[in-house]
DNA sequence: TTCTTTAATCGTAATATTGCAATGAACTTA
DNA sequence: TAAGTTCATTGCAATATTACGATTAAAGAA
């Protein structure tokens, strides 16, 4: 009723889909875009480069930060956000594992 | 206030997101995986592989036809459903470009 | 200390998603 | 025609997500 059953599902599909669903927003992609587009890691710019007000822009870093794709340090009276590399490639590794799957050159339908 | 705004983001972004809405869920994850094993193309032991109930996996099928990923045919009493090759390689060119950003090697945090 | 800046958190409203029982539509078989 | 099979649709309840104003917290500047 509403809420997803994790449980019949293996594990791999399950992180499958949270890493899917943490791109399942686009200011969530434009954010990732943005911090791999600026080398130099940004901090609240982002608020305004994007154009969402701060608090939601707030609420999306985190979730991202939660999944471990970004970190961010405290820089002075800012805090600046980057790519968490290794995290990144260890994700990419299962999506990418995903996407390619052989696909059987005799579709049926 | 509750609804994503699409209007302020690329199309590219927008198109990104929407694909991964689409495996944010283990439900279509698994459908999906399933759809790549079998390789002759399957229609309602899904519900019984899977173990959701009916209406709720044709749901999710739903949603992945409309995305162009799959497609089904009629065959007599069942319908056969399986990977929509060339819009999934459409979709796996996406993904790979946004998921395959260069990493500088000069994290700063 | 007081003011300013920057970003997280709280609280809440609007909307979307997930799941299923019940029903309906289309086809097959008896 | 009647009964059975297979899957889509409808309708609804439970939960999750998105967005933002208001507030709070922490650090630097006056």
């Amino acid at each position: 009723m509403g809420i997803t059953k994790t449980e019949i599902f293996t594990e791999q599909q399950n992180e499958i889909a949270t890493f899917a669903k943490a791109f399942g927003h686009p200011a969530r992609v434009a954010i990732l875009q943005h911090l791999f587009k600026i080398n130099a890691c940004i901090c609240g710019d982002l608020v305004e480069e994007i154009g969402l007000a701060q608090p939601t822009i707030s609420q999306h870093l985190k979730e991202l930060k939660n999944l471990g794709l970004i970190k961010g340090s405290i820089e002075g009276t800012s805090i600046c956000y980057c790519i968490a590399t290794e995290n990144w490639i260890k994700m990419k590794k299962v999506m990418m594992q995903f996407l390619d799957q052989d696909i059987s050159n005799e579709s049926c339908c």
